[in-house]
DNA sequence: AGCGTATAGTTTGGTATCAAACTAAGTAAG
DNA sequence: CTTACTTAGTTTGATACCAAACTATACGCT
């Protein structure tokens, strides 16, 4: 029966007090997909307390970073780029279009596509959320240990091509 | 100006034909952030398309193999454990409870918690979630290495015991 | 030109999640 | 015992996302 105890408190006297029982993975503990969706949340959430500072949601980042590398791309592209459906962009686009962070027209050779561009205001706040994002790479970066950095990254690649 | 075209389309002729240009991901190539959410983004997608096999929500594997794992436990230990509020919890141990895979009863000790137990059905769901689950491991284990694979994921757990 | 198909973006409907407010039960100090 | 605080779980309101249906262009074939 594993010692498993199916029924009453999961805490233990240890030490004269009431302890908590540690919990028990089982095969978690040693799978990928477990540990890689809390890592990425752990990651996600520390950046979202920094970029609260400046008061953008992290999920803008990546965006405006593509629009600023890729000046003249269409949403669906974009959309792609950042893994994420395009329907997903449709309300984010509005916003930033709405805040004056990004431009977008239509295109000559395609009147169904949109070309977004930053907007000098959208530069200014991209700068901001790099420095930010920097730090907290950093962070990370020390956390991975500079040896292992690398290679680490490219796993992630390549599990992310791989699995399409 | 980088070379860049902020208007028109952003395809170019070659080889005769339009051909799309590659996407320009900067500085986001080699973040961590930005690599962790897509490589985790692929590794559930395709989980899930394996899961649906057998009817089985992705989120629900996870929960149960707790549940299996450390009978009697609480919904808020639970939803530590698996990095989830608590409040995410409440629907889907009703829905759990309510598909009999799961029991849920008062504890003596403490009226206000409940006590958590896979019911027969739960275990069977389980055993057939979790040869899922090995099969999609065994997947990403191709895709990791095996030279790697146990570094690989002490740094995931670093990650996120070390950003909280 | 006219028809069928493909593509870019939007709309709609549904799910998962969090955070804060809330309810009910437990605990500690006087 | 009573009051104040804490804790387990639920409710509520908001956000982010996806998938499928939709609209409007565009393209290809005859």
């Amino acid at each position: 029966m594993h010692g498993a105890n199916g029924t009453g408190s999961r805490r233990r006297v240890r030490n004269g007090g009431s302890v908590a029982v540690p919990i028990n993975f089982g095969p978690l503990a040693h799978w990928v997909g477990f540990n890689l969706r809390m890592a990425q949340e752990a990651a996600f959430q520390a950046f979202s307390r920094r970029s609260q500072d400046i008061g953008e949601s992290p999920g803008r980042f990546a965006t405006l970073t593509l629009i600023a590398r890729n000046p003249g791309i269409s949403q669906t592209e974009l959309s792609q780029a950042n893994g994420r459906d395009k329907s997903s962009l449709t309300p984010v686009v509005e916003d930033l279009v709405r805040r004056g962070l990004v431009e977008r027209k239509r295109m000559d050779s395609d009147r169904r596509t949109y070309s977004l561009n930053l907007t000098p205001a959208g530069k200014k706040v991209l700068t901001m959320m790099t420095r930010c994002a920097r730090r907290h790479e950093r962070n990370l970066d020390h956390v991975i240990g500079e040896r292992d950095r690398k290679r680490f990254i490219q796993i992630l690649k390549r599990i992310a091509a791989e699995l399409e």
